[in-house]
DNA sequence: GTTTGTTACGATTTACGTAAGAATT
DNA sequence: AATTCTTACGTAAATCGTAACAAAC
């Protein structure tokens, strides 16, 4: 009894026994394979002693296949070209989720509840060669970039219905009316910032409206002065407790909205882009997609 | 840019990769492969640098693979499980092709016309595992042999219908009556052999019985005598014309009988019959079946 | 004599394990 | 501190080509 198992040394010699079939002999095969006919022979004796058959006859007298070799052949042609395939499947996969990933994200939309780094960390592990590149914008500019086309997937929440855009739900954002606390909120300013809710509420004419704020920490420090009120989501109210003591207005509703990933309606996503979207929804709070892995 | 291919090499490297995906990493794949960590990192880095791209995430963190290492870890096991199937495929060649063949034939089968040396040692070189056992026998003798299935094959004139035996037309053989040089055959006694031309001229009553000869040169030996007629293959009688002035006997008929590869009907021929009965037919000078190789 | 494949031997190449280093948990 | 992977280096093994040999045409 020799050896039982065929390993990857042995393909190289059925490669070998390949071409020199194919050529019709060893000198033949010689100037093919670039190797002397030493080793050509050598590799054929090897695989013939794990195989425990004569693969060919040869001599001066010509060269000629046994049936264990024509089935031999066979089976080795399929395992090369099994072989010669996985670059090109590779090299598919690799021109489909490579290029550049453009990412238009609102503020604060790490929270505990949604892990998008770890989101981040994960696709840049399964894509190493997309490129990954993430911006906050304000919800104006991230709907037309979204429409200019610079930027490919957005993560924001959902207010309205767009027939341009499709909607994939993530998690749920709550926000509140904050104030100072113990100040009476009663007919304080709002604090302005261009967001659906604050449309809403000035709308109801409880609160006029007051200074603006660019960014929510800039909403933040203003309600701490105690002069206005303002809009702000529940857990970035929590994580600026240290800078003063915001309380949510008990008065007023809760507002809440989905925070969703967004693309563009007519346009084909990329492979880049479907794995990320894949992967934005796995971790999703709200579907029932949320598997492991 | 680096080498372009997947060689055998790399596919030890695959297949190595593939032993540490699916055990979830280096440090668990060590014991499963009876490899160093250091081996086996070498292993995938030269597989990530024929492919281009990285297979998987791997540290403290954890292990991961990347889609193209999904894709790699797939196509790399379709190599794998071919390579493996090459013994088995092998092994059921090899078993179906060994043993033993037997074949029985009557004398002067070999002749200019048909090359049963050369079929044999075709034979040889395409079935190398089996053992090949030639025995010439009289014509009583391969009946017998052949139904008491002490021989697998046989080769012999075709004279009568046999319900038990299945016939396979090979070559043309032609017999005659023949005489020595300068004697007239009229009435000369005929010499017996156990043969239906034997048994055919004598029944017509043209010569008596003469003396029982075994064998071809026995039978030509007596006719070279001057006493005897005798009936002989024209292409023996030919080969052995130096011996003495054989001439056929013009008043005669020849006699032309198929010779034939013959089986017995009740007995399915093995793996290894079947492929001496295919290189015997395809020699064949009668059938339409007769291409090359 | 020429062609074809096999075996022997020395030189190069390759692969492995040990051990030390770097990074993460 | 413990784990996981990577890199460096010396040693062991496999592979190749040259060359001598045997066999068939």
């Amino acid at each position: 009894m020799t050896k039982h198992f065929l390993t990857e040394r042995n393909l190289k010699s059925l490669r070998i026994f390949c071409a020199a079939a194919e050529a019709g002999g060893f000198s033949a095969a010689e100037r093919t394979l670039a190797l002397s006919k030493a080793s050509i022979s050598r590799h054929i004796r090897d695989v013939e002693e794990v195989l425990g058959v004569k693969l060919c006859e040869r001599g001066p007298g010509g060269f000629r296949l046994t049936v264990s070799g024509i089935a031999a052949l066979k089976q080795a042609q399929i395992a090369l070209d099994a072989l010669s395939r996985i670059k090109l499947e590779v090299d598919e996969v690799k021109g489909l989720l490579s290029g550049v990933i453009r990412i238009g994200m609102t503020e604060h939309i790490i929270n505990k509840q949604y892990d998008l780094p770890g989101i981040l960390r994960q696709y840049a592990q399964l894509a190493p060669d997309v490129t990954t590149d993430v911006r906050v914008m304000t919800f104006a500019q991230i709907n037309h970039a979204l429409r200019e086309r610079t930027i490919d997937i957005a993560i924001r929440g959902r207010y309205e219905q767009d027939h341009l855009f499709h909607f994939f739900p993530l998690f749920e954002e709550r926000q509140r009316l904050f104030v100072l606390e113990g100040i009476n909120p009663q007919g304080l300013p709002l604090i302005y910032r261009p967001h659906p809710f604050v449309y809403e509420l000035l709308a109801t004419g409880h609160h006029p409206k007051g200074p603006s704020a660019s960014g929510l920490e800039a909403v933040a420090c203003l309600i701490a002065s105690g002069c206005y009120v303002g809009i702000l989501p529940e857990t970035y109210a929590a994580e600026v407790w240290d800078y003063g003591r915001l309380v949510p207005v008990q008065t007023q509703d809760c507002y809440v909205n989905i925070v969703s990933a967004i693309i563009e309606k007519n346009r084909p996503p990329s492979a880049a882009v479907e794995l990320f979207l894949q992967l934005l929804q796995q971790h999703s709070c709200l579907t029932p997609s949320s598997s492991k892995r």
